[in-house]
DNA sequence: CAGTGGTCTAGACCACTGG
DNA sequence: CAGTGGTCTAGACCACTGG
């Protein structure tokens, strides 16, 4: 199956064109599992490309896991249960991607003056303020997690006026403000319960959750967002994606 | 401070030499927060290659987020706090990394025939076996994790007879079965401990705990271990590291 | 404007795989 | 052996930044 030629005078790369035309193919199917890529210098001559920009398209789907290399024998489409996104994806997202249907019912948006902790998170002057939102994030129209976030005002001016019962944080910061969400530092822990988190989850009190505490940050590490998420427990695994397992030695 | 000449004639690639170069640099402390890398031009100048071996060492910094590039200014060293390695590393690495001492008690450490499901998850034959191993996860001696791991036993002969009280398993398999570990799915759960998770931690029965399965596969994605991990809760927070947020359009 | 990263080319040689 | 990915070069032009 050819594909189909690119566009040499589009302001989109040539390599970022044939990465999105290959991952079309793989999550269409028209690749499937195990299949082989065409080779690199096949690609290339194919999309009269340079084999060095086919490279760059293909190294983007390796980073992401949809395909592996083995030297000496081909570049292959990893398996489909293993092709699920990488990392952290936003709530709307991670449940889409499972065939639920998100929602959100909103208890907090507004403009607010934040503690020092947050302040300094945030790198907030000392008279700027945040955008503090609570949100109960439903599955299904059934109530999982309760989540409390601050942002900075001067990023997202007017968001405090937006509908964001349908709508995922992360689509508007990316649509509207053009912020793009790259990097996020979390830490998880089990705990019980309190009485207002059991209220709004529809759970008994000390029944066991799931709490994350993360910051969000741009590519360049501008900090977008922190937050605080209870997610009930017993019954929902929070899916942790495929991970790269790293160490600073390759 | 100008880098030592590269090594022309090692095996290993020039990019790589590079990378673990400025790694050095960064982690010593020698480039600090904020500061400016060298142009990549003058980087390439200076040590002879060309700026794309340059600037592939440069695209490893920064896919695991030590470093970002600014199109027009540079490229910049990440802030001090958010340089702890990306995405899952393992419990012992973990623990090192915060300062504390690892250490396990092995509970059971044997070749078993496995359940079906497990034997699917592990791709292993009708008649192959596989090895169990139970540990109990302590840091600076106190428990903080029981944790079950089923491995093929093919791929790890002998391993039934290490001493696996003070070495992490990813180190064995890297350095004596020459297996890297390079992908993990995982979920995670809020849950209850059973009675013997409570004994086994030293918990009240009930106490809230951290349940984490996972699968780690190779690079190209074959199985090398699935493990369930059951981390006490309350006042122990699981560090998840920095993670790419990841859509799968860049 | 000079300096920076972003993209791209045409070509080369190497190491590894599998027939 | 032919075919594959892995590494590397010397060079080009572009878009963006900040003085």
């Amino acid at each position: 199956m050819p594909l189909r030629p690119l566009d040499k005078h589009s302001s989109v790369p040539l390599y970022s064109q044939l990465y999105h035309r290959l991952v079309e193919q793989i999550t269409s199917g028209q690749l499937k599992a195990g299949d082989r890529l065409p080779p690199e210098r096949e690609l290339a001559e194919g999309l009269k490309v340079s084999r060095i920009t086919a490279r760059q398209a293909i190294d983007a789907l390796v980073e992401k896991g949809l395909v592996y290399r083995e030297q000496g024998r081909g570049t292959f489409v990893a398996e489909a249960r293993m092709r699920g996104l990488i990392g952290f994806t936003s709530f709307s997202d991670d449940l889409r991607s499972r065939g639920m249907h998100p929602s959100s019912q909103v208890l907090v948006q507004k403009l607010v003056t934040v503690d020092e902790e947050t302040q300094k998170v945030l790198k907030l002057g000392p008279e700027e303020q945040a955008l503090h939102l609570v949100r109960v994030r439903m599955a299904d129209g059934k109530p999982v997690a309760l989540q409390s976030s601050y942002i900075p005002a001067r990023l997202v001016p007017g968001l405090e006026q937006e509908d964001m019962r349908d709508q995922s944080l992360y689509s508007i910061l990316r649509e509207k403000y053009y912020i793009h969400p790259a990097w996020t530092e979390a830490e998880i822990e089990a705990t019980s319960a309190s009485a207002e988190e059991a209220q709004a989850l529809q759970l008994d009190k000390n029944a066991p959750v799931l709490v994350v505490r993360g910051i969000t940050f741009t590519e360049s590490f501008e900090v977008i967002e922190t937050v605080r998420t209870v997610y009930r427990g017993k019954g929902l695994a929070l899916y942790i994606g495929r991970q790269r397992i790293t160490t600073l030695n390759p």
